[in-house]
DNA sequence: GTTGAAATTAGTACGAA
DNA sequence: TTCGTACTAATTTCAAC
């Protein structure tokens, strides 16, 4: 249960296009600014925050929620004060050809949180969370090490953290701080261009330290053990 | 603004103690299962799916909300259809002793979905939202490498969210048969469907590929040019 | 912790701009 | 489409038990 992909087609796992069937405008990104932050908030003061009618803004709620803009409505507790206050994260290599193997697993776990497939290294990363590290310890070893998918772990601990935002919005882009006055990165509000390379700027950054990490790259040494 | 740490005493950042406070029990556990799945359910809907009366749920829902285990109710939005399409994921390593420096400079990028400071290789782990894979690059290349607090950092795109929870609970985690009897977070009568998937599979697996990465492990070589 | 009544709000329908 | 209004059902608040 909890699946995602609802942008993906089918289970290919590329994140699809967007916004199919609403066309979303000004005043739908105002409501998802209000909502993401509170979403016990009336529709009534919803509308009024937004200024628009009552009547509108139960449209376009309606609207939002059947195009799948807003997949849910829910509650951020704090996992410390509910009992669990481990949090790992575990980036695992996965077999190739078993990936629905492996995501069947992972519904079954419901200690996951979070699980994304990525690039780099590792294909997944799964964040968990556990009452203490010793669960976390057993998860890995008893569990995700006996699922036939998984060829390899790793497993790393957070410590703190620093901040969760509801979900980003591309309204946030905005405001960007004074301090890197080399660089005055267009603070636009509503027209977003493509984001192009920027071609003015020299970079006064050694970008020999920045490591860019493609799909594979890495992966042979975590693989040459699985023939 | 979405500061967490709300259970760090300071910012020391690791997480503290469990619910002081607020004495947590099942029906306490039951409503949060309820809100995390669906924020904007009635009071009186709630009392009745958890068996009290209005006035108590209302209560209830208070203190958890006072007591911080409740500590928003916010909306899920599907940020494909939003029109932020990439997410990537950006580890970076921090210079020690620019700590604050860099969580400031957090602060000031509302790109950033989540942050959390981590054992393994890397300092933190970043998650940013955005709409195409050069705003990705910029932002890397132009934002994050000003920052002074970050010595080097790597990317890695995520192709595919499998699955997010809303947040997991201690009520989660299913009867176990055997492997973890030094903790038993009493799963009450939460009706838990048992999965069709043997969870105690064999082991046939070679644990010996499990990786388990520390506070430093690692982190040598990308220290080395930072003298 | 529970009930019940008053005040407020939610949700819907419909006509008009 | 969106808005404004009216109307009924439901919810929140507050009181007393």
């Amino acid at each position: 249960m909890t699946e995602m992909s609802s942008s993906s087609p089918s289970g290919t796992g590329v994140p699809g296009r967007i916004g199919i069937g609403l066309q979303m405008d000004a005043i739908h990104m105002k409501m998802l600014e209000i909502l993401r932050e509170n979403a016990r908030i009336s529709v009534a003061a919803l509308a009024e925050r937004v200024g628009i009618s009552r009547a509108s803004a139960y449209t376009r709620l309606d609207a939002l929620r059947a195009d799948g803009v807003i997949k849910r409505f829910t509650a951020e507790v704090d996992h410390v004060r509910a009992g669990l206050g481990i949090t790992a994260l575990l980036f695992v290599t996965v077999r190739q050809q078993m990936w629905k193997q492996f995501r069947a697993q992972l519904a079954q776990m419901p200690e996951v949180e979070y699980c994304a497939i990525t690039t780099g290294q590792h294909d997944a990363m799964i964040q968990v969370r556990m009452p203490d590290v010793a669960a976390v310890h057993t998860l890995v070893t008893e569990r995700l090490a006996n699922i036939p998918a998984v060829k390899a772990t790793e497993t790393v601990f957070i410590l703190d953290e620093v901040l969760r935002r509801p979900y980003v919005l591309p309204s946030d882009r905005r405001q960007q701080p004074r301090q890197n006055p080399r660089k005055a990165p267009a603070p636009e509000q509503s027209p977003r261009r493509p984001s192009g390379i920027d071609p003015e700027g020299p970079s006064t950054i050694p970008l020999g330290k920045m490591r860019f990490v493609g799909a594979a790259e890495g992966r042979a040494d975590m693989h040459k053990d699985d023939d």
